[in-house]
RNA sequence: GGCGAGGUAGCUCAGCUGGUUAGAGCACACGACUCAUAAUCGUGGGGUCGGGGGUUCGAGUCCCCCCCUCGCCA
């Protein structure tokens, strides 16, 4: 096998609050899988996340919290590090789009792409606040619709008669924020990035991708070609929090006290966060510039990034149109996994309405990886998927507690009364165990290759079906009957099944990190080596090591707790 | 209204460029086993593949129309 570098990232959540089971599936979650995997096989990983710190809604959580806004991101990134850590998601930096490297790189991008004419200065009327001494946004407008008169309507949309409004035809407006009428019409300049003239690149480029999945090139190419086709695209905004808006290092003349908008600075933060990781560990510019930069190393670096469907335009257009524009040697993704949405039980998970379960709510009732099995086996891959509790319990008791728990309970407590706690001596392989390496290795090949893929639900499937093997062979080799006759064969037959729960924990790994983790302890072994022979791999372990009977893997979810999760998280989160 | 994704066994889903009796897991029934977290293993019942046309020797798989769900956009 021949050693790869790859760079992984995920999309990164907003800084206001945490994230549901939805967005976690959505891309952390896969995201670490494909790390996981990667790393395990021997390949060089970077794998990068970060919180998305910029923009209003941020301003505005904090203002609820009576915080200033850099201490309320501070905060809530150290709470969205820690859900991260709970989940096992390996990132190799948790970054901030609002690190000193993003500012810096940033308003780099922005200059060179300025001195390449792909950036347009535009002169607009905005709606300003006096009391909140701010421009507002448009969806931050409120007042009585012109069309049918519902008073709530915002300044793009009535909500209620569903009309597309600008902010000027809302009548009695006011401001959403604070409720005051004390507005004013104020002209502001802005920059636009001129997306339309990199248009060809971006078409050709995204046509040159004919693998990736139908619904990342099919969301891109509707961007491109809908209606006029890509427009161009503003990447300033009148706020205080944020990238302050400079030409590289350079003052921006008329652009004082402005800040770049989030979107433009949010993909950013993938390089940034890189260059802060080699902060982190006292790392030289080059140790990541070799991930990013194809002049400085990258060249055969494969990126893949994983997000929800709903940031698709944004990787595949805009960031790269900011990559290309730039005229610098940066490296484009090479692959996009996107996914569907979850729903929750018959609707959608919703932040605002806190409906459904949340990263930390999950935590809370139930370990890591019984949320990081069900979801990824689950994964919304061709369509949108849900979770119903119901599924949630069968899948989780079914599969990790009956199939795979239990196996590694019955070989290793059988194994205790009859032989002790060492791997038992005597006995050869026959017939029935050959058979069943050829089976393993020809599933093992399959699993290898959807987890290669990224074909996540599939994988899962395979994966299973080699836990269920293990399973197959002791029901039909049948020591405990074979003990009384022929003990020699019996031990053989053991040796070979905690041989198994080894070779089970390695691959595993990825997807259950912890459970994993507990078998290999068990074993008493530190040995991970990918089982690429599995007639090899079930020899590790030697005649005479000493291990000891795991805890019970998997505890089974009640049908008591079951219909308390049930009740406890379908209204609003407390 | 436009665009995109879907509508396959009770449930959750597989089914690439059309090809013999449409698959898996769960649930259900029966049987085997008793080492194990009342776990495991085997066998079986169950679907006119949203509806209607069409192309073809042959369509879940291609074309047209319609219905329904979800999302995005106007």
């Amino acid at each position: 096998m021949i050693m790869a570098r790859i760079l992984i990232t995920s999309a990164i959540p907003y800084i206001n609050g945490i994230k549901h089971l939805g967005n976690l599936v959505g891309s952390q979650l896969p995201a670490d899988l494909f790390a996981r995997y990667m790393r395990a096989r021997g390949h060089e990983v970077m794998f990068i996340c970060a919180t998305d710190e910029h923009g209003t809604p941020a301003e505005l959580a904090a203002a609820k919290a009576g915080k200033p806004v850099d201490e309320f991101c501070a905060e809530m990134h150290a709470v969205q590090k820690d859900i991260a850590d709970g989940f096992r998601l390996s990132f190799d930096h948790f970054g901030r789009s609002s690190s000193p490297r993003n500012h810096r790189l940033t308003q780099h991008f922005a200059g060179a792409l300025a001195e390449n004419g792909f950036i347009e200065e535009v002169s607009e009327k905005q709606v300003f606040s006096i009391a909140d001494n701010r421009f507002l946004p448009d969806r931050y407008i409120e007042g009585t619709c012109p069309n049918c008169g519902y008073d709530k309507a915002r300044g793009d949309q009535c909500e209620n008669c569903t009309k597309q409004l600008d902010p000027t035809d809302l009548i009695n407006p006011r401001s959403a924020i604070s409720g005051s009428t004390e507005l004013e019409v104020r002209e502001t300049k802005h920059l636009y990035l001129k997306q339309r003239s990199l248009r060809a690149d971006l078409e050709a480029w995204i046509d040159s991708k004919t693998d990736w999945p139908v619904l990342t090139t099919s969301i891109a190419k509707k961007w491109l070609n809908d209606g006029d086709g890509l427009q161009d695209r503003g990447i300033t905004r009148d706020l205080h929090w944020g990238v302050p808006v400079k030409k590289g290092d350079q003052p921006w003349p008329g652009m004082e006290g402005k800040v770049f908008y989030v979107w433009f600075d949010a993909p950013i933060e993938y390089i940034a966060a890189t260059a802060e990781w080699a902060d982190a560990h006292g790392k030289a510019d080059a140790d990541w510039e070799r991930w990013w930069r194809t002049d400085k190393g990258a060249e055969d670096v494969r990126y893949v990034q994983f997000m929800g469907k709903d940031n698709v335009p944004f990787h595949t257009l805009s960031f790269p149109a900011t990559i290309m524009g730039s005229r610098e040697p940066w490296k484009l993704v090479d692959y996009i996994k996107s996914f569907n949405y979850l729903n929750y039980d018959g609707g959608q998970f919703s932040t605002s309405q806190g409906r459904g379960v949340f990263m930390d709510q999950a935590l809370s009732i139930l370990p890591a990886d019984y949320w990081r099995w069900w979801l990824l086996s689950h994964a919304p891959e061709n369509s949108d998927s849900e979770f119903t509790w119901e599924n949630f319990q069968t899948s989780v008791n079914k599969d990790l507690a009956d199939v795979l728990g239990n196996l590694v309970s019955r070989v290793t407590k059988f194994c205790r009364s009859k032989f002790g706690e060492t791997v038992p001596a005597g006995g050869e392989f026959g017939p029935r165990e050959a058979a069943l390496i050829a089976e393993l290795q020809g599933r093992l090949d399959a699993y290898s290759a959807c987890m290669e893929a990224m074909e996540v639900r599939k994988a899962a499937i395979e994966l299973r079906g080699i836990w269920v093997a293990g399973n197959e062979y002791l029901q039909a080799a049948a020591p405990w009957t074979v003990v009384k006759t022929d003990p020699e064969q019996a031990a053989a037959m053991i040796r070979l099944a905690l041989n198994l729960i080894r070779v089970y924990a390695v691959i595993s790994q990825p997807f259950i990190p912890d459970a994993a983790a507990s078998m290999m302890a068990g074993m008493g072994t530190e040995d991970w080596s990918w089982p690429e022979d599995i007639a090899s791999a079930l020899q590790v372990l030697p005649v005479g090591h000493e291990f000891t009977v795991p805890e019970v893997l998997f505890r089974k979810i009640t049908d008591e707790e079951r219909a308390e999760w049930q009740q406890k998280f379908s209204g609003v989160r407390a």
